[in-house]
DNA sequence: CGAAGGTCTGAATGATGGTTCACTTCTTTC
DNA sequence: GAAAGAAGTGAACCATCATTCAGACCTTCG
């Protein structure tokens, strides 16, 4: 033999998928996935419609890693806000929803993309695995709440599903256009939140999100 | 001129047109918008796949018309319980979940369809606009709780959406799969949607539903 | 350099499924 | 019964894309 795969090469290839990957999300969240034909992704990432094969064996495959990536960030945060985060379950629930619906407020077109734009039947089996898990998130912290008496008897796993449904469609809907009508709407969900699990009414805690986003700490 | 349309002929055009309808909506229930391919729902409501375009100028068209009658009905029903029910806001509000969940959880497979399943961009115009209208219901009802003082002060517009969303993720999802656990589901999604909408805790009131179900009491 | 083994390209291929249409089969009217 | 005008049929048609593939172009190594 005489040539073997070089790290270089390597780095080269993974960087064109990642590349696809990404400019592939761009694609998805500004035409939805009915627009995100193979040739138009493919053209997006600036290679031809056939390389798209050398890294996802389907456009199948690709929009399903799109949406992995894409969600598996947000469950990350979500998760980090949920468990990591300071203050009693209570605090937790509202802070984790104040920081979901910013994050997705201010990417509204990923936010309908991953939520509920009409998609692949594989992304929309992956949509079903990935609402589990905010959901298995949500109801973590409901079932805390429950078990120090803070939140009321109640089923933990329901609640947890209203909120992802709540939260969902809430976001989705072009309900609130101008974005100076954002803030009023992240402190009526979180109010609207908090109700649903049960909690007593309190004043919103002093945290300005820009401090307590995990992704806005490491990235900027 | 030797032919003019008779009413006998009127009818059964309009008969086909319905039965046609009819069946393309127990296919989508069954297999879903993917699988309702125009060949096989005309099998199903035995005509030729051509025929189908003497009563509908597309698929879509098609589509729209199932979706339409569907959901109307169930806007219908919840229109009628919230509106016209007997009780305060709060009462009707919690029977009108009840109703909804019940009439969804009886015909899961057409629940799916209407409210989540992938279907055409058609199908998903229309399904924005029927959620808006459950909403409008629900905000409704909300809204004269809160006038009356039975309901703290909350936007009513988002309260319904969150409903919306809630008993939507809630009934569409395999959460529960014994038919035995539906009742208890029904009283808990009552119980958070009231807390949602934050009524204080009371009792479920006396109305068996198969009393109070406007369809029920219609059609059996 | 040249051989070996990749990667990349983009036009051709193929599958799917909505839509059309020439033709057959009713219905109605005279 | 026959002509006129629909309605009904289903095989052929066609548009749309995902997917493939033969050849062009690169990269590595002796």
């Amino acid at each position: 033999m005489a040539y073997r795969e070089t790290p270089a090469v390597r780095r080269r290839l993974d960087a064109a998928r990642d590349r696809l990957v990404a400019k592939a999300t761009d694609v998805v969240a500004e035409v939805g996935w009915a627009g995100a034909s193979v040739t138009v992704v493919a053209a997006a990432a600036g290679m031809s419609a056939g390389s798209v094969y050398q890294h996802f064996a389907s456009k199948a495959a690709l929009a399903v890693e799109v949406f992995r990536r894409a969600s598996g960030r947000e469950v990350e945060v979500l998760g980090e806000v949920l468990r990591q985060g300071s203050g009693d379950p209570v605090e937790r629930l509202a802070h984790g929803v104040e920081v979901f619906a910013r994050r997705a407020l201010e990417r509204r077109g990923l936010a309908y993309a991953l939520l509920a734009a009409p998609a692949d039947p594989a992304v929309g089996a992956e949509r079903l695995e990935y609402r589990r898990r905010y959901r298995a998130l949500f109801a973590e912290v409901v079932r805390e709440g429950v078990a120090i008496g803070l939140l009321p008897e109640q089923d933990p796993e329901i609640t947890a599903a209203a909120l992802t449904g709540a939260i969902g469609e809430i976001l989705v809907d072009p309900l609130v256009e101008p974005t100076d009508a954002a803030e009023r709407l992240v402190a009526e969900l979180r109010a609207l939140s908090l109700r649903c699990a049960g909690a007593a009414a309190r004043p919103a805690h002093r945290h300005p999100s820009t401090m307590t986003d995990p992704d806005r700490r490491r990235t900027r």
